[in-house]
DNA sequence: ATAAAAAAGGATAAAAAGGTATTAATATCA
DNA sequence: TGATATTAATACCTTTTTATCCTTTTTTAT
């Protein structure tokens, strides 16, 4: 178990390809997609769907269609593709399961994961989605190994 | 989805309230341990053997048996009890999935990730397993809500 | 012997992940 | 304009994993 549900970890590599890929306008199709980023195909439509939906991701239907991002949506933060799909148990959730544990009525680790909570959710809050476009385009990162 | 899988929480939880609860001498039935950290009791009892297999508590049957930990165990980090369950994903894994990613073969996340993988581990591994018995003993933590 | 406890092995339920087939939208072309 | 091909959206189904529950067996102190 990572950090992320495969879910998520599908949603921010789909959603990494799509904007690099339409940096310069254009869309990409589900197909590519999924071959980018080395997904189950049906699995991903329903994810992106999902973002859809919730405009994470634009899409168009027909020929030419595909997804693609808007400039707004290549400025928006990580925390909204992981809370969209997440939700945002990993930022404020109890490390044991605890629901009530909080600063009053704590638990032995509440202390020591409030920083660890607080630095994912830092990290994912300052990062743009659109970040990575040139690394990628460059073939520095990848997304399907 | 938190830091930890279910079973990880209940593992942790119950280690804990062993811990404290058999401090000066003494066994713990799994049914006190179930009511004293808010866990279904079968379910506990499964997660109680795996452990007790592989060395982190340690048991006895029959009157007067149950759980409790010996000075070693005592000792031990918590990435012990961490491992035992959800093995090391949480980690070594990459935050977005990718097998093969790496320093010369990195995901768009993985340099930021490298951070926060190597605090998670260290807060684990630097924490004893007994060392929060005083503060649940007096009250000041909770394992229950 | 007996009773108290954990160990063990399944059975069941729920959630996550993955797959199939159909429908709806739309650009393009005849 | 109307037909067609392309593409995402929707609905439903299967598999796998995680979580939970139950019943029986083994061990052991008394």
């Amino acid at each position: 178990m990572g950090v992320f549900s495969k879910t998520c970890e599908y949603a921010i590599r789909a959603v990494f390809f799509i904007a690099h890929k339409t940096a310069s306008g254009g869309r990409v199709g589900i197909k590519e997609v999924a071959g980018g980023i080395d997904s189950p195909e049906p699995f991903l439509a329903k994810i992106l769907q999902d973002l859809s939906r919730k405009g994470i991701v634009q899409s168009a239907k027909g020929p030419n269609g595909g997804f693609y991002l808007d400039t707004d949506a290549l400025k928006r933060p990580l925390t909204d593709i992981v809370e969209a799909v997440d939700g945002n148990a990993l930022f404020t959730g109890c490390a044991l399961g605890l629901k009530q544990c909080s600063e009053v009525n704590p638990c032995p680790l509440h202390n020591q994961f409030k920083a660890i909570r607080t630095e994912i959710h830092q990290l994912l809050a300052t990062t743009e989605i659109g970040k990575f476009n040139q690394e990628l385009l460059s073939g520095i990162n990848s997304l399907r190994k």
